[in-house]
RNA sequence: GCCGCGUUGGUCAAGGGGUUAAGACGCCUCCCUUUCACGGAGGAAUCACGGGUUCGAAUCCCGUACGUGGUACCA
């Protein structure tokens, strides 16, 4: 690329940046970074104002170490362009303010809230439901544009609040190219004048991420679409500062919707529809509600990974299931789509089944612990992995290791009577009595077991198939599990033995 | 309203002038399994619409429709 190191820059909204798309953005950024041995930085978005969320930061880091996707530059690990945050820069973005003032391309606004709503409704008209603060209203307002340099000069000395403004010009047309979509254009006619200094000294995010990926050295940045509508007031800020050939190649990532009805993919669908929407469990610090995340619900993280990299791109391979390794090598900007991608639990059900098939047994053992802990059924490490691996295969998250089972640690709690009671006859009685006492002399292997079964039903003239289902509500609860010798096998002789007969007394 | 972006089965998608238009999820049928899954074999289902360009269009162009995003001292 150039010569020139690749970096790309992930900066996460306190509350964007949360879910599944800004985990996503997070994703692309480092495959792109790491496929091109760049590096990948974490500027981390902290204003404080009212909508910022304390433990966002923290919660972000987490979710990232969850995906494997560490920064090479942040907060955490610093880096050359330190500091990271946000609100440690604004110096930084005042000196890059100034400079945009004192060259006339922005300028003071001392318009109250009252004043912008003013103006806002007085303006309105069906044709333009939304007048904004632009070419045409600027001259109306109170700013430094209709003020005379001694009025404005006064007003800031008396502490008057303002902000500072981007002065858009009327006729312009801005072009410039997204890695995913081609040429796009805007007219700078359709532009308001966006608001660069916020009265309370931080920068929005527009001055933010000029400054930052300039000063940054980023060479790409990627985003959600969402950006696309104010790429020119970016696109202008370069060229006003006159960086403009330091400017990064974007690249606009479609979104992700929601899996029915329109729009993005919001917080409340998950809790409407009844999946995640954040990486990880998110507490609201102010209304102190949580919020389910993939990795409470069960997913893996190298499911997760792999979920999130195909909604939005594709290998253009058969091949579906991916390492996060595998992602780096792979990915291309050239495969990501243009269009929005509606999310799919069920796929992702699919993927971490598919995940938890190549994961090893032990480590399994220790993700599904906690699951049967929360159950309060305790569980011997070696046992557990025996169990594992009978009855993986059937486990779609990490929760139904428990459903699956729980057989194999506790009698089944509410065996299915009815079914064995159905086709019930004394001499199947007789029949499980007699086996039982078989059992003690057995050899307590897979074979001698079923051979003992099958002989003793012939002996009884009973058909083995109609004790069959019965044996396993015995010993499973339910018409569910794995092989039902396989069973009896682990849970072992003893408390085979006992689950038989205490069924044979409720019948 | 205005501006931008998009549109291949229900969903994710391959394919970018000539294909029987891949594959996956989900759904249905059958097989396997004396259970449930897994697995295997099949099946239903798609190029938003209308015009061009072309010998030929899912593919290129233009419209329309629909979707989606933006239109904040939010990001």
């Amino acid at each position: 690329m150039n010569n020139k190191t690749v970096r790309v820059r992930f900066a996460p909204s306190p509350t964007g940046g949360l879910h599944l798309g800004g985990v996503r953005t997070a994703l692309f950024n480092y495959l792109f970074a790491r496929h091109n041995n760049g590096v990948f930085v974490l500027r981390v978005e902290d204003t404080d104002q009212s909508r910022f969320v304390s433990g966002a930061e923290e919660y972000i880091f987490e979710c990232l170490d969850w995906c494997g996707i560490t920064p090479d530059e942040s907060v955490r690990t610093g880096g050359p362009h330190a500091p990271y945050r946000q609100s440690e820069r604004k110096t930084i973005y005042h000196d890059y303010a100034e400079r945009l003032l004192a060259e006339g391309y922005a300028y003071y606004a001392f318009d109250t809230p009252e004043e912008l709503e003013r103006m806002r409704t007085e303006f309105k008209t069906e044709q333009n439901p939304v007048p904004q603060y632009d070419h045409k209203t600027r001259g109306l307002m109170r700013n430094s544009l209709t003020l005379s340099p001694e009025q404005t000069n006064q007003l800031i000395q008396d502490g008057v609040p303002y902000v500072v403004r981007i002065k858009i010009p009327e006729y312009e047309t801005v072009r410039f190219t997204d890695m995913i979509r081609g040429e796009i254009s805007y007219d700078t006619g359709v532009v308001d004048d966006k608001v660069l200094l916020k009265a309370d000294g931080m920068p929005t995010y527009h001055l933010a991420v000029v400054v930052d990926d300039y000063l940054m050295q980023i060479t790409h940045a990627f985003r959600g679409e969402e950006w696309l509508p104010s790429a020119p007031v970016h696109l202008l800020l370069w060229k006003y500062l006159g960086i403009e050939q330091h400017m990064p190649q974007w690249a606009h990532l479609p979104l992700i919707l929601k899996p029915n009805g329109n729009g993005k993919l919001s917080k409340r669908d998950g809790e409407r529809l009844g999946f995640p929407v954040f990486a990880m469990d998110w507490k609201d610090p102010k209304s102190g509600e949580t919020t389910t995340g993939f990795r409470e619900s069960g997913f893996l993280p190298e499911a997760f990974v792999n979920l999130l990299a195909m909604l939005g791109w594709s290998s253009g391979m058969e091949q579906e299931i991916f390492t996060l390794e595998e992602l780096v090598q792979l990915f291309s900007m050239e495969r990501v789509h243009k269009g929005g991608a509606k999310f799919d639990y069920e796929k992702a059900k699919w993927f971490n089944h598919q995940h938890i098939q190549r994961a090893g047994n032990e480590r399994l053992a220790e993700l599904v612990q906690p699951f049967f802990q929360k159950e309060n059924i305790k569980t011997d490490k070696e046992y557990l992995i025996k169990v594992i691996a009978l009855i993986k295969e059937r486990c779609h998250l990490l929760p139904d290791f428990v459903e699956q089972g729980r057989f194999f640690f506790q009698a089944p709690a509410q065996p299915d009577l009815e079914a064995i009671r159905a086709k019930w006859t004394p001499e199947k009685t007789d029949f499980f009595q007699a086996w039982i006492d078989c059992l003690v002399n057995l050899n307590w292997e897979h074979d001698a077991l079923e051979a003992s079964f099958s002989e003793l039903a012939v002996e009884s003239n009973i058909k083995k198939g109609e004790v069959m289902l019965p044996l396993r509500i015995m010993l499973v609860g339910g018409k569910f599990g794995p092989g039902v010798f396989d069973i009896a096998l682990m849970i072992g002789k003893e408390e085979t033995a006992s689950r038989i007969r205490n069924i044979l007394e409720l019948l």
